[in-house]
DNA sequence: ACGACAAGTAAACGTAGGTTCATTCCCCTG
DNA sequence: CAGGGGAATGAACCTACGTTTACTTGTCGT
C-alpha cells in the first residue's frame, strides 16, 4: 500500500489533511522558486543554493520536499507538461465543432502554456541530459500525450474534409516545436514579433498549408495574418 | 601585429607552416573527439578527461590548442556554423534558377548538415548556457547568419511570384528549426521516419504553406511527399 | 508549562571535474 | 653525440556544488 492509498482509507483525519495541504504550499514555493531563479540568471546552471536563496529558505529545506536535485528539476518539467494536460483538452472542448477553429484553440492554448513557463520549457532542452533515463523516459512519453488533443483534431479535421491528408503525428509535433520555438528562440522571435503575433502568423502559415484548398474561402480570417503588410513592390510577377 | 599579420608578411618559411598545419591537424583531432565523446555518452554532460581519452591524449594537451573548456565547446559549436556557411550556399546556387528548387535545394543541404553534426547541434542548446556573453552572441549572430540564404531564396521567390507574400525572415526561421528537430526531437522522429523521408515530408508541408495556389500544378513532384499512404477509411467525407 | 514531534537551519563533508605545472619525451640541428 | 626547444604527460590542486547531519526553533496537546 502506498502512502496515496493510505490516505485515501482514512479521509477523515484533519491533522494529517492540513499538513498535507502545507506541505503541498512550500512545494509549490520551491518549484515557482527553481523556475524563477532560471529565469534570472539563465545562463550558469541551477543550484541548489540559488533556489534555496529565492524561495528564502535554506539549502537542507528542499531535502525534505524532494529526494534531491534532478527530483526537483524532473518536478518543475512536469509541472510544464500538466499545464498542457489540463489546459489543451479544455481549450479544444471550449472551441465548438469547426475543425479549424479546433485546431486554432489547441494551438492558441499550447503556445500560452509556453509563454507562461517560457524559461522552464527551455530548461526541458537543457537539463534533462541530467536525469536518468527513467526520468527522460517520463518527460519524452508525456510530452507525446500532450500532443494527442492536436492528433485528435487533426485527424477529426482530415477526416471531415476540412484538413488535407497528412499524417497527423508529424504535424502535430512541428505545431509543437514551433510553439516551443517561441521560448527557444526568443532573442531572436521577440526582435520584430509580440506573442500574440507570433502565433497567429504561425498559425495562418501552418493553416495555409494544411487547408483543403476548397475549404480555403470560409477560413480567410485564419489566413491573412501571415501575409506582408506591405506589397511586394512594383516587379512584374509574371516571370 | 598580430602572429596572423607576422606569418603573412613572411610566407616563405616553411619550417613555420609546417608547425601550423601540425597544430591544425591537433585541434582537428581534438575537435572530432569531443563532437564523438558527446555522440557516445550523450546523456552526461562531456568532460575534458572524456574527450582526452577519446582522442588519446592528454587532458593537459587540450590546453594546448584550446583555452579551455569554453573555448573548446565554441569551437565545436561554431565548426558546425561553419559547415552551413560552406554548404548551403553552394548547394542554392547548383540548383539553377526555378525558386522551388533553389528552396529544396537550400532546406535540403540545411538538414543534411544537421544530419552530419546531429550531436553537436543538441549541444548548442545544451551547452551553450556554459559559454560567456560574447560566445553566445558570437552563435546567434552566426546563426542569424546562416539562415540568409533562405531568407534570400524566399525573398527571390516572392517577388518573383511563386511564393505567397510572408515574412522572409520568419518563415526561414521555421525551416531552420524544423531541419534543428530532427536532431532535437530524433527520438521521435526515427521512429516513423528515415532521414530522406522526413526532409521530402517537412520541405512538402512547408511548400503546400508557401507556393502560391496558381503555380501549384507546376511543382507537383514536391508538394506530393506528405501525404498520407493510405485513404482515411470508409468515413464519409461530407460532415 | 513542558515534553514531543515536525519544520527549518547552516556548517561540514565528499567528490567530480576543470585547470595548472613540474617533468619527460621526441626530434632536429650543430 | 650533445643539447635545446617545442610537444606531450599526468599527478596534484582548487573550486563549486550536491548532499548529509547535528542542531535550533516553533507548535500543539495535555
Amino acid at each position: 500500500m502506498n502512502p496515496a492509498a493510505l490516505e485515501a482509507a482514512m479521509p477523515l483525519d484533519p491533522d494529517r489533511a492540513a499538513r498535507e495541504a502545507r506541505k503541498m504550499q512550500r512545494s509549490r514555493q520551491l518549484l515557482d522558486a527553481a523556475a524563477r531563479v532560471m529565469e534570472r540568471e539563465g545562463s550558469h546552471a541551477v543550484s541548489m543554493q540559488a533556489v534555496a536563496d529565492e524561495a528564502d529558505v535554506s539549502v537542507g529545506l528542499i531535502y525534505r520536499y524532494f529526494g534531491g536535485k534532478d527530483e526537483l528539476l524532473l518536478a518543475v518539467i512536469l509541472n510544464v507538461l500538466e499545464d498542457f494536460a489540463s489546459t489543451v483538452p479544455a481549450a479544444v472542448e471550449a472551441a465548438g465543432d469547426d475543425p479549424v477553429e479546433r485546431l486554432a484553440a489547441a494551438f492558441g492554448a499550447y503556445c500560452r502554456v509556453i509563454e507562461r513557463h517560457r524559461h522552464a520549457t527551455v530548461l526541458t532542452y537543457r537539463e534533462s541530459k541530467s536525469l536518468d533515463e527513467a526520468g527522460r523516459r517520463r518527460i519524452k512519453e508525456y510530452e507525446v500525450e500532450t500532443t494527442q488533443p492536436l492528433v485528435g483534431v487533426l485527424r477529426d479535421g482530415i477526416d471531415a474534409g476540412a484538413f488535407r491528408p497528412v499524417e497527423p503525428e508529424m504535424v502535430a509535433y512541428n505545431l509543437l516545436l514551433v510553439a516551443h520555438a517561441w521560448a527557444l528562440k526568443h532573442w531572436y522571435f521577440e526582435r520584430t514579433l509580440s506573442f500574440e503575433d507570433c502565433v497567429r502568423n504561425q498559425l495562418s502559415l501552418a493553416l495555409h498549408g494544411l487547408i483543403e484548398p476548397r475549404q480555403r474561402r470560409r477560413y480567410t480570417r485564419f489566413l491573412e495574418a501571415s501575409e506582408r503588410r506591405s506589397r511586394p513592390s512594383t516587379v512584374a510577377p509574371g516571370s
